[in-house]
DNA sequence: ATCTACATTATAATAATTCTAAACTGTTGA
DNA sequence: TCAACAGTTTAGAATTATTATAATGTAGAT
Protein backbone atom coordinates (compact mmCIF):
# COMPACT_ATOMS: atom_id res chain seq x y z
CA UNK A 1 0.00 0.00 0.00
CA UNK A 2 2.43 2.90 -1.32
CA UNK A 3 1.55 6.46 -0.52
CA UNK A 4 1.42 8.93 -3.05
CA UNK A 5 4.55 10.25 -2.84
CA UNK A 6 5.96 6.66 -4.38
CA UNK A 7 3.44 6.93 -7.04
CA UNK A 8 5.13 10.92 -8.01
CA UNK A 9 8.71 9.02 -7.68
CA UNK A 10 7.38 6.15 -9.46
CA UNK A 11 5.85 8.23 -12.53
CA UNK A 12 8.69 10.74 -12.37
CA UNK A 13 11.51 7.69 -13.07
CA UNK A 14 10.01 6.64 -16.25
CA UNK A 15 9.57 10.56 -17.35
CA UNK A 16 6.27 11.36 -16.70
CA UNK A 17 4.89 14.40 -14.96
CA UNK A 18 3.04 13.72 -11.89
CA UNK A 19 -0.07 15.57 -12.72
CA UNK A 20 -2.51 14.92 -10.12
CA UNK A 21 -4.52 13.13 -12.82
CA UNK A 22 -2.15 10.37 -12.86
CA UNK A 23 -1.66 10.46 -9.34
CA UNK A 24 -5.29 9.31 -8.90
CA UNK A 25 -4.74 7.18 -11.89
CA UNK A 26 -2.01 5.08 -9.99
CA UNK A 27 -3.77 5.13 -6.62
CA UNK A 28 -6.52 3.80 -8.38
CA UNK A 29 -4.94 1.35 -10.11
CA UNK A 30 -2.08 0.71 -7.93
CA UNK A 31 -3.09 1.02 -4.40
CA UNK A 32 -4.60 -2.59 -3.84
CA UNK A 33 -3.71 -5.49 -2.54
CA UNK A 34 -3.74 -7.16 -5.48
CA UNK A 35 -3.40 -6.82 -9.26
CA UNK A 36 -6.48 -6.88 -10.71
CA UNK A 37 -8.35 -6.49 -14.66
CA UNK A 38 -10.61 -3.71 -15.95
CA UNK A 39 -11.57 -2.44 -18.79
CA UNK A 40 -11.60 1.58 -19.75
CA UNK A 41 -14.95 1.71 -18.64
CA UNK A 42 -14.76 -0.19 -15.24
CA UNK A 43 -11.81 2.40 -14.69
CA UNK A 44 -13.32 5.57 -15.61
CA UNK A 45 -15.91 4.88 -13.21
CA UNK A 46 -13.77 4.01 -10.88
CA UNK A 47 -12.22 7.02 -11.21
CA UNK A 48 -15.32 9.05 -11.09
CA UNK A 49 -16.49 7.83 -7.92
CA UNK A 50 -12.83 7.99 -5.94
CA UNK A 51 -12.17 11.63 -7.29
CA UNK A 52 -13.96 15.18 -6.41
CA UNK A 53 -12.95 16.51 -9.71
CA UNK A 54 -13.98 14.67 -12.97
CA UNK A 55 -11.20 13.51 -15.24
CA UNK A 56 -11.56 13.68 -18.96
CA UNK A 57 -11.99 10.51 -20.97
CA UNK A 58 -9.27 11.62 -23.22
CA UNK A 59 -6.58 11.27 -20.37
CA UNK A 60 -8.12 8.26 -19.27
CA UNK A 61 -7.30 6.55 -22.79
CA UNK A 62 -4.19 8.63 -23.09
CA UNK A 63 -2.58 7.72 -19.76
CA UNK A 64 -3.47 3.78 -19.83
CA UNK A 65 -1.76 3.85 -23.02
CA UNK A 66 1.04 5.79 -21.60
CA UNK A 67 1.27 3.38 -18.75
CA UNK A 68 1.19 0.81 -21.13
CA UNK A 69 4.23 1.87 -23.54
CA UNK A 70 5.91 2.00 -20.01
CA UNK A 71 5.17 -1.48 -18.85
CA UNK A 72 2.92 -0.03 -16.11
CA UNK A 73 -0.04 -2.48 -17.51
CA UNK A 74 -0.83 -5.06 -20.25
CA UNK A 75 -3.67 -5.14 -22.48
CA UNK A 76 -5.56 -8.83 -22.76
CA UNK A 77 -7.26 -9.49 -25.92
CA UNK A 78 -10.17 -11.98 -25.12
CA UNK A 79 -12.95 -10.74 -26.36
CA UNK A 80 -12.70 -8.42 -29.82
CA UNK A 81 -15.43 -6.29 -28.65
CA UNK A 82 -13.30 -4.85 -25.87
CA UNK A 83 -10.34 -3.69 -23.99
CA UNK A 84 -8.83 -5.31 -21.45
CA UNK A 85 -6.03 -4.19 -18.90
CA UNK A 86 -4.21 -5.81 -16.70
CA UNK A 87 -2.27 -4.57 -13.69
CA UNK A 88 -0.45 -7.80 -13.75
CA UNK A 89 2.28 -6.91 -16.04
CA UNK A 90 4.36 -10.43 -15.86
CA UNK A 91 3.84 -13.03 -17.95
CA UNK A 92 0.70 -15.47 -16.82
CA UNK A 93 -1.95 -16.89 -18.32
CA UNK A 94 -5.96 -16.18 -17.83
CA UNK A 95 -9.50 -17.78 -16.67
CA UNK A 96 -12.28 -16.02 -18.70
CA UNK A 97 -15.60 -16.59 -17.23
CA UNK A 98 -17.85 -16.36 -19.94
CA UNK A 99 -20.95 -15.91 -17.78
CA UNK A 100 -19.45 -12.53 -15.81
CA UNK A 101 -17.11 -11.61 -18.22
CA UNK A 102 -14.31 -11.67 -15.50
CA UNK A 103 -10.46 -12.20 -16.07
CA UNK A 104 -8.91 -14.59 -13.12
CA UNK A 105 -5.13 -14.91 -13.62
CA UNK A 106 -3.32 -18.22 -13.42
CA UNK A 107 -0.58 -19.17 -10.78
CA UNK A 108 2.47 -20.90 -12.65
CA UNK A 109 1.57 -23.95 -11.04
CA UNK A 110 -1.74 -24.19 -13.11
CA UNK A 111 -0.49 -24.77 -16.27
CA UNK A 112 2.76 -26.37 -17.46
CA UNK A 113 5.38 -24.28 -19.09
CA UNK A 114 4.10 -24.43 -22.94
CA UNK A 115 6.40 -26.49 -25.07
CA UNK A 116 6.25 -25.00 -28.84
CA UNK A 117 7.83 -27.41 -31.19
CA UNK A 118 7.18 -25.28 -34.26
CA UNK A 119 9.06 -22.25 -35.26
CA UNK A 120 8.27 -19.66 -37.77
CA UNK A 121 11.88 -18.88 -39.55
CA UNK A 122 12.87 -15.02 -39.06
CA UNK A 123 10.31 -14.69 -36.03
CA UNK A 124 11.13 -14.71 -32.67
CA UNK A 125 8.44 -15.72 -30.04
CA UNK A 126 7.90 -12.57 -28.12
CA UNK A 127 4.73 -14.18 -25.63
CA UNK A 128 2.69 -17.56 -25.35
CA UNK A 129 -0.04 -17.27 -23.52
CA UNK A 130 -3.34 -19.48 -22.70
CA UNK A 131 -6.67 -18.33 -22.52
CA UNK A 132 -9.26 -21.15 -20.39
CA UNK A 133 -12.63 -20.53 -21.23
CA UNK A 134 -14.77 -21.40 -18.77
CA UNK A 135 -18.67 -21.17 -18.03
CA UNK A 136 -21.44 -22.27 -15.49
CA UNK A 137 -21.41 -25.87 -15.16
CA UNK A 138 -25.81 -26.33 -15.26
CA UNK A 139 -26.97 -29.19 -16.60
CA UNK A 140 -29.84 -27.28 -18.01
CA UNK A 141 -27.87 -27.67 -21.69
CA UNK A 142 -29.24 -30.60 -22.76
CA UNK B 1 -13.98 -27.72 -53.99
CA UNK B 2 -17.36 -28.39 -53.62
CA UNK B 3 -19.69 -26.94 -56.15
CA UNK B 4 -22.44 -24.63 -55.50
CA UNK B 5 -25.35 -27.29 -55.12
CA UNK B 6 -23.29 -28.44 -52.07
CA UNK B 7 -23.47 -25.14 -50.54
CA UNK B 8 -27.32 -24.64 -51.30
CA UNK B 9 -27.66 -28.08 -49.41
CA UNK B 10 -25.43 -27.06 -46.48
CA UNK B 11 -26.98 -24.12 -46.31
CA UNK B 12 -30.39 -26.19 -46.18
CA UNK B 13 -29.65 -28.60 -43.81
CA UNK B 14 -28.94 -25.78 -41.05
CA UNK B 15 -32.05 -23.78 -41.61
CA UNK B 16 -30.38 -20.93 -43.77
CA UNK B 17 -32.53 -19.92 -46.96
CA UNK B 18 -29.96 -20.41 -49.80
CA UNK B 19 -29.63 -17.04 -51.04
CA UNK B 20 -27.46 -15.84 -53.77
CA UNK B 21 -25.35 -13.83 -51.21
CA UNK B 22 -24.72 -16.63 -48.96
CA UNK B 23 -23.83 -18.58 -51.87
CA UNK B 24 -21.47 -16.35 -52.76
CA UNK B 25 -19.91 -16.01 -49.30
CA UNK B 26 -19.91 -19.99 -49.17
CA UNK B 27 -17.69 -19.74 -52.30
CA UNK B 28 -15.48 -17.18 -50.87
CA UNK B 29 -15.20 -19.10 -47.49
CA UNK B 30 -15.01 -22.55 -48.18
CA UNK B 31 -14.45 -23.08 -51.71
CA UNK B 32 -10.33 -23.42 -50.85
CA UNK B 33 -7.71 -25.88 -50.68
CA UNK B 34 -6.86 -24.68 -46.90
CA UNK B 35 -8.84 -22.91 -44.01
CA UNK B 36 -8.06 -19.22 -43.72
CA UNK B 37 -8.41 -16.17 -40.83
CA UNK B 38 -10.33 -13.03 -42.67
CA UNK B 39 -11.16 -10.09 -41.13
CA UNK B 40 -14.79 -8.24 -42.46
CA UNK B 41 -12.92 -5.85 -44.27
CA UNK B 42 -10.83 -8.91 -45.82
CA UNK B 43 -13.97 -10.74 -47.00
CA UNK B 44 -15.81 -7.51 -47.79
CA UNK B 45 -12.66 -6.82 -50.88
CA UNK B 46 -12.84 -10.83 -51.28
CA UNK B 47 -16.93 -10.24 -51.86
CA UNK B 48 -16.42 -7.71 -53.96
CA UNK B 49 -13.39 -8.75 -56.41
CA UNK B 50 -15.25 -12.22 -56.76
CA UNK B 51 -18.98 -10.90 -57.48
CA UNK B 52 -20.43 -8.67 -59.91
CA UNK B 53 -23.09 -6.96 -58.07
CA UNK B 54 -22.21 -5.78 -54.73
CA UNK B 55 -23.42 -6.86 -51.43
CA UNK B 56 -23.64 -4.67 -48.36
CA UNK B 57 -21.98 -4.59 -45.55
CA UNK B 58 -24.66 -5.23 -42.96
CA UNK B 59 -25.48 -8.44 -45.26
CA UNK B 60 -21.69 -9.74 -44.42
CA UNK B 61 -22.16 -9.03 -40.65
CA UNK B 62 -25.31 -10.61 -40.24
CA UNK B 63 -24.27 -13.34 -42.63
CA UNK B 64 -20.94 -14.14 -41.03
CA UNK B 65 -22.45 -13.68 -37.59
CA UNK B 66 -25.13 -16.60 -38.52
CA UNK B 67 -22.53 -19.08 -39.83
CA UNK B 68 -20.47 -17.98 -36.35
CA UNK B 69 -23.64 -19.33 -35.14
CA UNK B 70 -24.15 -21.80 -36.43
CA UNK B 71 -20.75 -23.83 -36.39
CA UNK B 72 -19.36 -22.66 -39.44
CA UNK B 73 -16.87 -19.76 -38.55
CA UNK B 74 -15.17 -19.48 -35.64
CA UNK B 75 -14.27 -16.03 -34.11
CA UNK B 76 -10.42 -15.72 -32.89
CA UNK B 77 -9.51 -12.69 -30.39
CA UNK B 78 -6.27 -11.70 -30.89
CA UNK B 79 -6.32 -8.06 -31.13
CA UNK B 80 -8.83 -5.73 -29.08
CA UNK B 81 -9.04 -3.71 -31.80
CA UNK B 82 -9.89 -5.91 -34.81
CA UNK B 83 -12.36 -9.08 -35.40
CA UNK B 84 -10.26 -12.00 -37.04
CA UNK B 85 -12.69 -14.93 -38.01
CA UNK B 86 -11.22 -18.61 -39.00
CA UNK B 87 -13.18 -21.15 -41.44
CA UNK B 88 -10.96 -23.75 -39.44
CA UNK B 89 -13.74 -24.19 -36.65
CA UNK B 90 -12.00 -27.08 -35.01
CA UNK B 91 -10.29 -26.40 -31.30
CA UNK B 92 -6.46 -25.05 -32.29
CA UNK B 93 -3.76 -23.14 -31.65
CA UNK B 94 -2.09 -19.71 -33.35
CA UNK B 95 1.01 -17.86 -34.19
CA UNK B 96 0.36 -14.19 -34.51
CA UNK B 97 2.76 -12.82 -36.28
CA UNK B 98 2.81 -9.55 -35.02
CA UNK B 99 4.14 -7.77 -38.15
CA UNK B 100 1.88 -8.28 -40.64
CA UNK B 101 -0.85 -9.17 -38.25
CA UNK B 102 -1.24 -12.39 -39.97
CA UNK B 103 -2.36 -15.72 -38.10
CA UNK B 104 -1.45 -18.83 -38.61
CA UNK B 105 -2.72 -22.47 -37.54
CA UNK B 106 -0.79 -24.52 -35.42
CA UNK B 107 -0.98 -28.23 -35.96
CA UNK B 108 -1.87 -30.76 -33.15
CA UNK B 109 2.05 -32.24 -33.04
CA UNK B 110 3.34 -28.13 -32.46
CA UNK B 111 2.19 -27.66 -28.56
CA UNK B 112 1.59 -30.55 -26.21
CA UNK B 113 -2.04 -30.95 -24.61
CA UNK B 114 -2.27 -28.57 -21.75
CA UNK B 115 -3.02 -30.01 -18.65
CA UNK B 116 -5.30 -27.51 -16.88
CA UNK B 117 -4.59 -27.90 -12.62
CA UNK B 118 -6.84 -25.30 -11.50
CA UNK B 119 -10.69 -25.88 -11.64
CA UNK B 120 -13.02 -22.80 -10.96
CA UNK B 121 -15.93 -24.56 -8.70
CA UNK B 122 -19.11 -24.26 -10.62
CA UNK B 123 -17.49 -23.81 -13.82
CA UNK B 124 -16.39 -26.35 -16.68
CA UNK B 125 -13.69 -25.54 -19.24
CA UNK B 126 -15.28 -24.93 -22.81
CA UNK B 127 -12.07 -24.04 -24.44
CA UNK B 128 -8.60 -23.97 -23.79
CA UNK B 129 -6.40 -21.74 -26.66
CA UNK B 130 -3.10 -20.55 -27.11
CA UNK B 131 -1.45 -17.80 -28.89
CA UNK B 132 1.99 -17.07 -29.93
CA UNK B 133 2.83 -14.20 -30.74
CA UNK B 134 5.82 -13.87 -33.11
CA UNK B 135 7.80 -10.62 -34.72
CA UNK B 136 10.88 -10.54 -36.80
CA UNK B 137 14.17 -11.67 -34.84
CA UNK B 138 16.00 -8.45 -36.37
CA UNK B 139 18.97 -7.37 -34.17
CA UNK B 140 18.22 -4.15 -34.68
CA UNK B 141 16.17 -4.02 -31.23
CA UNK B 142 19.65 -3.21 -28.84
C1' DA C 1 7.67 35.10 -10.75
C1' DT C 2 8.17 33.72 -15.34
C1' DC C 3 8.73 30.60 -18.93
C1' DT C 4 8.09 26.52 -21.48
C1' DA C 5 7.29 21.92 -22.48
C1' DC C 6 4.16 18.75 -21.44
C1' DA C 7 -0.82 17.54 -20.04
C1' DT C 8 -5.60 17.97 -19.72
C1' DT C 9 -9.80 19.10 -21.54
C1' DA C 10 -14.06 19.48 -24.35
C1' DT C 11 -15.28 18.45 -28.46
C1' DA C 12 -14.99 16.73 -33.13
C1' DA C 13 -13.63 13.02 -36.02
C1' DT C 14 -13.06 8.27 -37.18
C1' DA C 15 -13.84 3.39 -37.19
C1' DA C 16 -16.20 -0.75 -36.24
C1' DT C 17 -20.42 -2.60 -35.52
C1' DT C 18 -25.40 -2.80 -35.00
C1' DC C 19 -30.08 -1.14 -35.85
C1' DT C 20 -34.04 0.17 -38.71
C1' DA C 21 -37.51 -0.05 -41.77
C1' DA C 22 -38.50 -0.43 -46.51
C1' DA C 23 -37.89 -3.26 -50.56
C1' DC C 24 -36.96 -7.80 -52.21
C1' DT C 25 -36.86 -12.94 -52.84
C1' DG C 26 -36.99 -18.04 -51.85
C1' DT C 27 -40.33 -21.27 -50.61
C1' DT C 28 -44.77 -23.21 -49.86
C1' DG C 29 -49.11 -24.86 -50.83
C1' DA C 30 -53.64 -23.54 -52.87
C1' DT D 1 -48.54 -21.89 -61.52
C1' DC D 2 -48.39 -18.13 -58.66
C1' DA D 3 -50.00 -15.44 -54.73
C1' DA D 4 -48.74 -15.01 -50.02
C1' DC D 5 -45.64 -14.99 -46.37
C1' DA D 6 -41.60 -15.37 -43.83
C1' DG D 7 -37.05 -14.61 -44.09
C1' DT D 8 -33.40 -11.63 -46.27
C1' DT D 9 -31.01 -7.78 -48.18
C1' DT D 10 -30.27 -3.13 -48.36
C1' DA D 11 -28.98 1.87 -47.63
C1' DG D 12 -28.47 4.66 -44.41
C1' DA D 13 -28.88 6.12 -39.58
C1' DA D 14 -27.50 5.14 -34.90
C1' DT D 15 -24.42 3.50 -31.51
C1' DT D 16 -20.12 2.53 -29.36
C1' DA D 17 -15.29 2.57 -28.72
C1' DT D 18 -11.44 4.97 -29.71
C1' DT D 19 -8.41 8.68 -31.46
C1' DA D 20 -7.38 13.42 -33.05
C1' DT D 21 -7.51 18.42 -32.44
C1' DA D 22 -6.55 22.60 -30.63
C1' DA D 23 -7.30 25.67 -26.89
C1' DT D 24 -6.29 26.05 -22.06
C1' DG D 25 -3.88 24.74 -17.90
C1' DT D 26 0.07 23.34 -15.05
C1' DA D 27 4.58 21.13 -13.30
C1' DG D 28 9.16 22.03 -13.02
C1' DA D 29 13.13 24.66 -14.22
C1' DT D 30 15.45 29.15 -14.05
MN1 LIG E 1 -5.09 -0.43 -27.24
MN1 LIG F 1 -18.63 -10.70 -32.97
ZN1 LIG G 1 -4.00 -11.11 -15.51
ZN1 LIG H 1 -7.04 -20.86 -37.11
Amino acid sequence: MPKNCNFIEKLREVGLRPTKQRIKMCEVLYNREKTFHFTINDLVKLLSEKMNEKISLATVYNTVHAFEKKGYLKEISIDSHKSYFDTNTSAHHHFFDEDTHELIDCDESDIDKINIRKNITGKKINSVEVLVRVASDNQTQK
